[in-house]
DNA sequence: CTGAAAGCGCTTACAG
DNA sequence: CTGAAAGCGCTTACAG
């Protein structure tokens, strides 16, 4: 579609050139021009030059609307994130993005801002725009489940509220949480806490579990105490995370569950002059800018948010083509980001 | 558009309902079930319950596209920006999609990595969906001129290429660079490197522009070699950054002209054990979480992504319903942060 | 190899 | 207040 790029003559007409008008001033009908144009079905070699050099002169784009009603295909994907002021989510975005375009396909992209009933009027609006199929961090069951039932496919991606109904690309949380809980054990912790978002979601859930095979590994009994929910709104949040390090027997390490509440973390623990890692040790989810910025770097899981977008769309366009293909779940592993924000727990703690 | 949420009962059949299954279903012509759905033109209050209950019954969602091609006026914005990774892109998107959904519209985004080509592409692909009208971040003069040659209004945000002929929503980026480095200059630094990633674009002009307005108000002269073009990719920004601190004389306090190039600056002198501020003091363009979590934090001209990106919708709403008013720039003042990462310039250094 | 015709799903003057 | 008809801009079997 290399036609009516920038740079060469505009339309002369106040209206946007048609197929319609190419073809006359080609001396074709519409159906040669439109056979011209798109390279589907026959058309003369000198009649398809001639029509093309007509349509660039014009300054011809065609209305990728009329195209998608007449096909019943559209070739714009629905792509909708919890937080685009999040990194995660941005870089998320930014994978779909770059692999949507390689693959000729539009996007459609909404921020639901973590509300459920957004997010089901932003799939309300891509079912009336009829797009290709959707790609969602979902904050319930239900839009998986609408746009299934809409018969647009869906890939639930990060967090998944539909197994086996529909695709997902995930990270593999557990593994990644045990890891990193063993390797505070292994340093001698023994107050862990995790901080995690909500308990609910795949995410909260298999790092929770993560955190717990570790500790049963090492044969340490939880302290329940020391999982603390925290909740999606970062003042409330802090306000979580502060109530945890003010405990008479605060923690001695501390596991985030995202970058947003390892922030919290970050910066409760900085206004109390906890130091870390002497006094407290950090490790996180998300590896993020700013980890790698202060000082001490924080140890982080990084996980690919642009290839997790990358996949995501690849597993989409799959099912695109493969409808009746049984449904699968794909795990990308992640990595841990070693720094220097964990050390044995204080002296006084052991 | 409260009809066809998820949680009520889907269609029955293989396809979508259409108007027309909806009117048979109750009774009436698609004329008649179109005014009872959209609310425009007449149907009897009687006729119009049973015909929504029916179409809620159905599932039936209107089909967006078809209602684009008939009433000839689409209900999605484009959006194009440089970078989705780069927070302060990230933010403007957020701010857009928000504002956008407010009023009703879908958001199609694209990133064009800084490319003129992905650009070129893109801004086709807006016009072939015919969309109501783009904000886009240009990195040429050619996407607005041809998206305004195909008759789709334009506002450029944050840079602008197109002045006159298009609308804007920028920042006042020469009275905070001057205000800056007028704060530099006042605690006596004079070898003060500005850092910048273009000097063509106007984000880039204007901040150089105040820079040299602030040193001859202080009836300093500027030293030329000490303004640096960084450049956009962030690998050779930092051999460029690095070259410059490691000048036998190198400059006591630097200005970044976007958090890009102020991650490289602070990196840079990590490496260096440049010590901020004692040995060098920074300032920096874009606010963005790590400078108020790094030590010691990073001043910062604040602008307000999510504001510029609100205000970038309004004036594009505006200029779809009255396209021939007059061309406006709307400038809106950024607000300086300040934190601890400038002192007076190291004494040898006087 | 080409053109006339039908039709995608809607909306909207228009006639009744 | 309602329905038949036209048409938005395209594509695609189909007949020639």
């Amino acid at each position: 579609m290399s036609s009516g790029r920038a740079g060469e003559p505009g339309p002369e007409s106040d209206r946007r050139a048609t197929i319609k008008e190419v073809a006359e001033a080609a001396g074709v009908s519409r159906s040669t021009a439109s056979r011209a144009l798109t390279g589907h079905g026959y058309a003369a070699p000198q009649v398809r030059d001639r029509v093309r050099a007509i349509a660039r002169e014009l300054g011809y784009v065609p209305d990728a609307t009329a195209r998608h009603l007449r096909r019943q295909a559209s070739q714009s994907l629905g792509v909708l994130v919890s937080d685009l002021s999040n990194p995660f989510y941005a870089g998320l975005a930014a994978g779909i993005s770059q692999q949507a375009r390689r693959r000729e396909y539009t996007m459609m992209l909404a921020d639901d801002g973590g509300s459920p009933d957004v997010e089901a009027e932003v799939a309300e609006a891509f079912v009336a725009l009829r797009v290709a199929g959707v790609i969602v961090t979902p904050v319930s069951a239900q839009v998986s489940e609408y746009l299934t039932r809409h018969r647009i496919p869906v890939v639930e991606v990060d967090r998944q509220f539909s197994a086996g109904a529909c695709d997902a690309v995930l990270v593999d949380n557990a593994s990644a949480a045990r890891t990193l809980t063993g390797q505070l054990l292994q340093l001698g912790h023994r107050r862990i806490a995790l901080v995690t978002d909500e308990r609910h979601w795949t995410t909260g859930r298999d790092r929770l579990a993560g955190y717990r095979d570790a500790f049963a590994v090492a044969g340490v009994p939880v302290d329940d105490s020391l999982v603390v929910t925290a909740g999606w709104d970062v003042d409330a949040a802090r306000v979580e995370v502060a109530r945890l390090l003010d405990r008479p027997e605060p923690p001695t390490a501390v596991f985030a569950a995202n970058n947003v509440l390892a922030e919290a973390v970050w910066r409760a623990a900085d206004e109390r002059g906890f130091t870390i890692p002497d006094r407290l040790s950090l490790v996180t989810f998300d590896d993020v800018s700013w980890m790698s910025m202060v000082r001490p770097g924080v140890t982080a899981v990084s996980q690919d948010a642009v290839a997790l977008g990358e996949a995501s769309v690849s597993q989409l366009c799959e099912r695109i083509q493969s409808p009746t293909a049984p449904v699968r779940t794909v795990l990308l592993s992640a990595t841990i980001v070693p720094r220097t924000s964990t050390a044995p727990p204080p002296s006084t703690s052991r």
